[in-house]
DNA sequence: ACAATAGGCAAGCATTCACTTGCCTATCAA
DNA sequence: TTGATAGGCAAGTGAATGCTTGCCTATTGT
């Protein structure tokens, strides 16, 4: 799709700069649907990540932003579940070498 | 080689934040070997970025720390070299993983 | 030698960012 | 209903970051 493209990418690689962000990727990609309070209990469980609930929610609301996390609600639960669809056009920036014509970079 | 691993990551990660850094990347990917000065001229012709000196300097000492770029002196010439082996963790990391999740990935 | 070129180092400033604190809404169970 | 659970919103704070300014060293050309 073209989604992912052009204004997204500032805000997908802002995302992926912090660690516990990067952290939270790891754990919803071990197990998917994950809530809010069940991946606050494995930041501070398995990572030893002493962050309150509302800073987790902040990261995941840029996740979501990045198109890294997508988001569905059940009552009053939101599962969170892995997206790496994104993370595709790093490898297409600069790992592919430049055979097409002039590409315009997004910055 | 054994770099790019552990404690790189963060500094990779960082590195890729920038919009700046990512469009110098673009830079080097296009033509390698570039010194500091004909980089800067390309970032204020190409992309009109008023930016000084120092501060492209800065930029590329991050992205050598996170091994993105690799430099080599001659005279009193510096030239730059784009790496794009650091990349590759960032597609080993999440990447590689689909074997769980409700299956929705990729549309 | 002298000046121009290519680059480096360090302090200061302004913005951004991660995190906390406090209070609020919505859903479910007794 | 009441209370507990799951989550959201907004202001404030301290640290990190991007950029500038000023001065410095090294190399090259005349």
């Amino acid at each position: 799709m073209l989604a992912y493209c052009g204004v997204v990418a500032d805000d997908l690689f802002k995302a992926l700069a912090d660690p516990t962000r990067r952290t939270i990727l790891d754990e919803l990609a071990e197990k998917s649907g994950q809530t809010l309070f069940e991946i606050c209990s494995r930041l501070s469980m398995k990572h030893q990540l002493g962050i309150s609930r509302q800073a987790v929610s902040q990261h995941l609301a840029v996740l979501e932003a990045a198109g890294l996390v997508e988001t569905r609600r059940e009552g009053r639960y939101k599962f969170h579940d892995l997206n790496t669809a994104p993370l595709r056009q790093i490898a297409e920036r600069w790992l592919v070498p430049d055979t097409s014509g002039p590409g315009k970079s997004a910055p």
